[in-house]
RNA sequence: GGUGCCAUAGCUCAGUUGGUAGAGCAAAGGACUGAAAAUCAUUGUGUCCCCGGUUCGAUUCCUGGUGGCACCA
């Protein structure tokens, strides 16, 4: 049977080089799952693979995208899905990498089959939130999907705003979609943690973001100055620059910004990779155990 | 040197008409099904600067000290 590798761990533990040794070892290309990395563009604040590293591996989902392109995990599973089916048909070993857990997560269980919310009732929900506020959504979805309504966070004005979107759209209760059920897959799925010391770990993200800084961070988010309103752009390492151009922060506070919050993205990396239980975990310096483990699982 | 103001959580500060304290941020844990590097929610954290006085009781009032800031010399 074939087999995806699954490469996951906090942002700026080692996955690129560790998926690029993988990737080489097995011969095969490399899935990115990261949701920031497909932008066209942002190569310094997302620390993409670099050229070298594209070339020397074949990478999907890699800066293909616009920043105003719309894009979800439901899209991705679906893509990822017909991309798998046809390259297993040459790489029976195929490697998945990236910090992005919805994203994996959709590929690994899948997602429910929820209708893709079109751009009207979007942009209605949307401006009635603006309007009326959370609360007034919130009790309107009281009464249209109260299933929902009971488990939801309902302080949450993306789930609210999201399940009122589908009632609106389908005229169904959003919880008749959320069957939650995972999705079997044909093909066996390996999943290697990458994991180091908090405290390593944490030096490691404030290097990276004064190296980015030398490598022109300034610059690339000046080039994405007028489209900073777009989701792609709400993204660590962006939003604290822009807010320095803006004349808000000064450029050290925007940098220690920066250094924090993905200080804090990690964290909640771990936090999601704590409770899934398939995941064999490895320090990135451990790469012939890593291959090995693999191995021994294929 | 003089005068005034200030000293409380890791940080910025609020407060207690005298009964040993609380916000924001940070931190730590958590949630997560079509925007997920997003979004949301939970929980602590104290010699209340030091010595003494008044008081049943002082972080709070008073004397003195130390440190900081401002103004005047």
């Amino acid at each position: 049977m074939n087999t995806l590798v699954v490469l996951i761990g906090p942002t700026a533990v080692g996955k690129t080089d560790t998926s690029i040794a993988i990737a080489e070892h097995f011969a095969c290309p490399i899935i990115s799952a990261d949701s920031r990395q497909m932008y066209r563009g942002m190569e310094i604040g997302t620390a993409m693979p670099g050229k070298e590293e594209l070339e020397r591996c074949r990478h999907y989902f890699v800066g293909q995208l616009a920043p105003g392109d719309y894009y979800s995990a439901a899209k991705y599973e679906e893509d990822v899905m017909a991309l798998l089916k046809k390259e297993f048909k040459d790489n029976p070993v195929m490697l998945m990498s990236g910090g992005s857990m919805m994203y994996i997560d959709a590929v690994c269980k899948g997602i429910d089959d929820i209708p893709t919310v079109d751009d009207e009732t979007r942009g209605m929900i949307l401006a009635k939130y603006e309007k009326e506020g959370l609360e007034q959504l919130a009790s309107e979805l009281r009464l249209l999907d109260p299933e929902y309504y009971n488990e939801a966070d309902i302080k949450n004005p993306k789930r609210v705003m999201h399940a009122l979107e589908i009632c609106y759209m389908t005229g169904k209760t959003y919880s008749s979609f959320r069957k939650r059920k995972t999705k079997e897959r044909p093909f066996n799925i390996i999943k290697i943690g990458l994991q180091r010391d908090r405290e390593e770990l944490y030096e490691r993200i404030n290097r990276r973001v004064d190296i980015m800084i030398e490598q022109g961070l300034v610059e690339e988010v000046k080039k994405f100055e007028h489209l900073k309103h777009h989701n792609s752009l709400n993204t660590v390492g962006y939003k604290e620059i822009f807010k320095y151009l803006d004349g808000e922060w000064t450029l050290p506070f925007a940098i220690e910004k920066i250094k924090q919050n993905t200080r804090i993205y990690s964290r909640k990396q771990v936090t999601w990779y704590r409770k899934d239980e398939d995941i064999a975990w490895f320090h990135p310096d451990n790469i012939e155990d890593i291959i090995k483990y693999i191995e021994d699982k294929i």
